[in-house]
DNA sequence: CCAAATTAGTCACGATCATTGACTATCAAT
DNA sequence: ATTGATAGTCAATGATCGTGACTAATTTGG
């Protein structure tokens, strides 16, 4: 068996990671939040977060946010209030649906942490986290560095 | 600056590898090769291999891999062949510029882990990348355990 | 040898998702 | 007050994915 590359690697364990997650949740309470909804939820604060700064947190566009908030209001999971700083804007606030799904995903994702813990001790799993921090931190810097020195 | 979780992390990195796999390849005289693309052109083998088998391989549909590869066979990277030993199946065989990306596509991959090995130390990339493995392991293997024992 | 169950590949349809450009309302600066 | 930038939405398009039905060929069982 071949040896995959870090690209392939990181795409199936990402997919690994949301199976369980959006399977958890389903079985907790949230079965209509999808993996697009999370990149939303995930940047979500109790006081409100404007749209802008999602899509900006999250690297996605302003129209997919906007469509994936219609829907996570729609669910009851954040409503829109007015900003009073700004006449423009909207502060994107989470329901209490919104925040107990934000707390269960924390859980969920750390109780798989916990288990690679585990699996492979406390200390190699750190030093694994940090070295998939810094290689990807190196990646993403390729996009600066690379294409002209290449 | 909050720690990303290990989905988020392994998603930006999948992300991040893809954005210099296929700009590169373009700058290399493969512009028109998309992620979706790669998923077939990484199980091709000189030999041919039946649509079926990459389908299966790659872990996705049937009729996924056969647009695919009609768009492979209008940009000249695949044939259809008859496959002499079953008159239904059709062996797919990369072409000479089929190929040519495959070594490309291997070569771009090795040069970047080889930049993260440079940085980590070929010691320490080494054991990254077995941890990478074991976790990814690990978490596709929450779908038999998990569900149930959760 | 022939009928039934499988398998390889394709066609057609619909659902989801991402990208772009234009547009209104508001803010900020001169 | 006018100009330029920003927040958010609307509309249209293209890319991607998934499902079911279909044809042709193979395999299996009698």
């Amino acid at each position: 068996m071949e040896v995959p590359d870090i690209g392939v690697l990181a795409g199936q364990l990402m997919r690994a990671v949301q199976e369980e997650l959006f399977e958890t949740l389903a079985e907790q309470g949230h079965p209509d939040v999808h993996p697009r909804h999370e990149t939303v939820l995930a940047f979500l604060d109790p006081e409100g977060v404007r749209a802008t700064d999602l899509a900006a947190r999250s690297g996605q566009h302003k129209q997919i946010i906007g469509t994936i908030l219609d829907e996570l209001v729609r669910l009851g999971y954040v409503t829109r209030e007015p900003d009073p700083a700004d006449r423009r804007a909207k502060l994107i606030v989470p329901t209490e649906r919104g925040i107990d799904e934000i707390a269960k995903a924390r859980a969920i994702l750390t109780a798989a942490e916990e288990r690679h813990e585990r699996s492979l001790g406390a200390e190699r799993y750190a030093g694994f986290k940090e070295m998939l921090q810094q290689v990807t931190r190196d990646q993403q810097a390729w996009r600066q560095a690379g294409p002209s020195t290449a």
